[in-house]
DNA sequence: ATACATAGAGTATGACATACACAGTGTAGT
DNA sequence: ACTACACTGTGTATGTCATACTCTATGTAT
């Protein structure tokens, strides 16, 4: 349950957009939210997001931890911020007229602010985050790169959705790979493994450890997962890419094609 | 970093595969890895992972907290040994023969999982969770949907990948939504987002909140998304599925006809 | 002027993860 | 048997967090 205001829109909305109402008594104010999310998004992108706590913010800012509170009902209101200040577009952005390419350019966008602020990954989202305004904004290019697309209005959120999703997903794998290193397992290792993944058992992962290319790879979800090098995570961004436009294309028929033209 | 035994095989494999050796002297013990894990789960299961405190874990067991560091080196780890139990299969999945079939049966299987454990989206994956045990299952009943595809070996993994990432993202899109229930706006606050969603920046979106019907429905990554009701988490998944589906039939070409050919 | 809403500081509290030292326990080696 | 000691689980302590509450100083509306 996200804390609303009596608009009955999430805090986090409210202050997004700036509708917030401002005292008019008091002290003059030596903070403001964006001073609190873009020094808690300059830790994030330095120091991880584990370094982003109250304490570290208000210090780099020469506060007391608690002066925080004043602008931010709490940890969880400025980590929505920090979402949707990661995900500021440059105002002037120009899609290529073919959807295919536009919506290439669209998931290069979005792969770029995942990579540029990787901590993005643990900050939970939910409905809030579509209310804010640069998610909005790139929302909204989304739907332009697809406007040629004879789809139904909902189809085309469900795309960008897809479409966003996955990269989403593929960066933060390819995150999650460059952090952790490459394991190095000793001969001694591999051999263990080697026993335990047996051909009856894993019928067909177990060729590629006995191949002894054990390079333990990626990873996946809780799901399943593969054993490709890291640099591989790149084929896969295409891949899944290439796919849903080759799907998109063969449902989009002739139509599509039109598109494309000129 | 993860840390990691002799073997260089992180400590969380070593012990989902049974390959620790267990000490000769000394009392017996009251605990183990599994039944540690197992209590884990069950409170996550039941009050979500931020509940599953190493405190929590032990009162379950009724031992001290500290009991737990004999068996599980630190809470990561412990988490770690938690997604791969998560990710537990039956023995016995028979999958159709038809490509297309096995593949959404294998998601539907991914799925299940994520249902079931929702709070697995908030454990990070990384390389360890390839090489444990269940992961590796689920990997190998990917591999096995795809074999009558002409894919590499690479593709074909690349596709279990994008595939599993992808119900992944919906199942915990949909989970996400579940949790915050429906925002309820008043009319105050809808007429305050108009105001601010306007037509000039947001030229594709706007309609959707000017026509009236501002279900503020779902939500994406920090990139973009959309705003459809609740229950429509289930179109996406399926549309992201079939455009997969159909990219891989279009790339495939007539041989993947073959295999669908009755 | 003056009252009072407000800003930021100070202090306090309660979760947590985890380090460390100890007391009891059972087995290996005699 | 006996004994040493590897190992078990406990108790206690520490440091890091988020966040509640209280207080003093500040400036604006009256």
């Amino acid at each position: 349950m996200v804390d609303t205001t009596e608009t009955g829109l999430p805090r986090a909305v409210a202050v997004a957009w700036g509708m917030q109402e401002t005292p008019q008594r008091g002290p003059s104010r030596g903070l403001s939210h964006e001073r609190i999310v873009a020094a808690a998004v300059r830790i994030a992108d330095e120091e991880g997001l584990a370094a982003v706590t109250m304490q570290a913010v208000a210090k780099s800012l020469g506060f007391t931890t608690m002066s925080l509170y004043r602008y931010v009902s709490g940890k969880e209101e400025m980590l929505q911020l920090m979402g949707d200040a990661a995900a500021r577009l440059s105002e002037k952005v120009t899609l290529d007229p073919d959807w295919r390419q536009a919506l290439r350019q669209w998931a290069a966008l979005i792969r770029e602010a995942w990579r540029a602020h990787p901590w993005l990954r643990e900050i939970p989202r939910g409905q809030v985050s579509v209310l804010m305004p640069n998610q909005m904004r790139l929302a909204d290019l989304g739907l332009q790169a697809l406007e040629s697309l004879p789809l139904t209005r909902d189809d085309k959120i469900g795309v960008i959705l897809v479409v966003s999703q996955h990269v989403a997903s593929m960066t933060e794998l390819e995150l999650a790979l460059a952090q952790e290193g490459q394991l190095t397992v000793t001969e001694e290792g591999a051999a263990m493994l080697k026993e335990v993944i047996t051909e009856e058992r894993y019928p067909h992962v177990a060729p590629l450890y006995q191949a002894g290319d054990y390079s333990p790879g990626s990873t996946a979800s809780p799901p399943a997962t593969d054993e490709p090098p890291v640099e591989n995570v790149e084929a896969e961004y295409d891949l899944g890419l290439d796919l849903i436009i080759a799907g998109l294309e063969s449902r989009a028929g002739g139509a599509a094609e039109t598109a494309t033209r000129h």
